[in-house]
DNA sequence: AGCTATTAATAAAA
DNA sequence: TTTTTATTAATAGCT
């Protein structure tokens, strides 16, 4: 199909090989297109010259990954490398360890258990009677802790009450000695002889345990 | 090229588009095979039918595995690090399940619960409880069937140590009567007056439920 | 799967 | 590279 026929051999002359090089690389390509049109193929087409220059196709009803995944399914033959082995083994061990687990934890709820035969029962009770006595402990800590917490908020609450009854004396006092040039001085006073536990302070921020 | 003209779309008649198909299909492979000696260039080409089915072209100084990473050096696109990377997202997300069902198990089994709350801690007591119930409620299934069986084993032995007796008893007379010319008949009408429930049965192959 | 009229691809030249 | 054009190659419609 041109002036002349052809040998299918290595065209010899550069200038010419790299001409039809580019003829037939467009007509290749055409034909790619036409074919998946026509026929609703996939293809997927990649071309490098010698000197390097790659072209390529893709049908655009996939991907070039899309067709290797296929092409892996269908031939079996390995593309990619050993690396990608490693991690679907690793997906499937993990996979199999929550099955395992799901499977436990569904046992543990009470699911699933008429499969399980005598031994496993005991054991599972005992694994279930083990985990309520630490839930149960846990809870009776937080439960002394509570109790401690109320003690010492009552307790904080006769001292504020007390502080309280004291200023309102204070103050009753303050506005009967008003005309007392003095009174900012016996102020003074009254606050220094006030022993130290008796001021009102900054409630303790860590006073309650957390729950 | 053919006996009519044809647009460029979709073959509608099944059988004409896989007759074009298959013509094509190999018309571009003869055309890559063609280039590649021809030009000194690398093809790859891989072609999907509909119907699924493969066909696949790799110049013969190559292999797809070496074109595809030619063609990741150069195109920069990942081909199968983007299989990796889902790959990757896929461990990632199965071990985080991976690891919250574990914690939850933990928790179950009374350890690692000093981080939990006060709500969480009582619904993990629910949960036990409710596990707890459905063991012990299962164990109690199965102390039944053992008791049950163990009646029905008990029943099934005084029946079989009744019919021993008698059959000793009636070899005793056997024996004695080893002379008599008439003892064969006696003995079939022997069989044939004892109660059909008193013959010696098989044991009945179902009668220990799975424990 | 063959046949062949017809179209499409392309080799050589520009 | 791209265009032109003579020629070969591919193939659509039939068997």
């Amino acid at each position: 199909m041109g002036r002349g026929k052809i040998e299918i051999k290595r065209i010899e002359n550069s200038s010419n090989r790299q001409v039809t090089y580019s003829k037939r690389r467009n007509g290749i390509m055409k034909k790619a297109k036409e074919i998946t049109v026509l026929c609703d193929a996939q293809v997927s087409l990649v071309i490098f010259a010698t000197s390097g220059k790659m072209h390529e196709y893709c049908s655009p009803s996939t991907t070039l990954v899309d067709m290797l995944d296929k092409y892996h399914k269908q031939s079996g033959k390995r593309l990619w490398d050993a690396k990608h082995e490693n991690l679907s083994n690793e997906i499937d061990r993990v996979k199999k360890e929550n099955d395992n687990m799901q499977i436990e934890l569904r046992h543990m709820k009470g699911d699933d258990i008429t499969s399980l035969h005598h031994k496993e029962l005991m054991g599972l009770e005992e694994a279930l009677e083990n985990g309520l006595a630490g839930v149960r402990d846990k809870q009776m800590e937080y439960y002394k802790t509570m109790k401690k917490n109320e003690k010492m908020l009552e307790d904080e609450n006769k001292r504020l009450s007390f502080i309280l009854q004291q200023q309102e004396m204070a103050m009753e006092e303050n506005v009967r000695e008003m005309e007392n040039p003095y009174h900012q001085q016996r102020v003074r006073d009254y606050n220094s002889q006030m022993p130290f536990a008796f001021r009102v302070q900054p409630i303790q921020p860590n006073l309650q345990e957390r729950m």
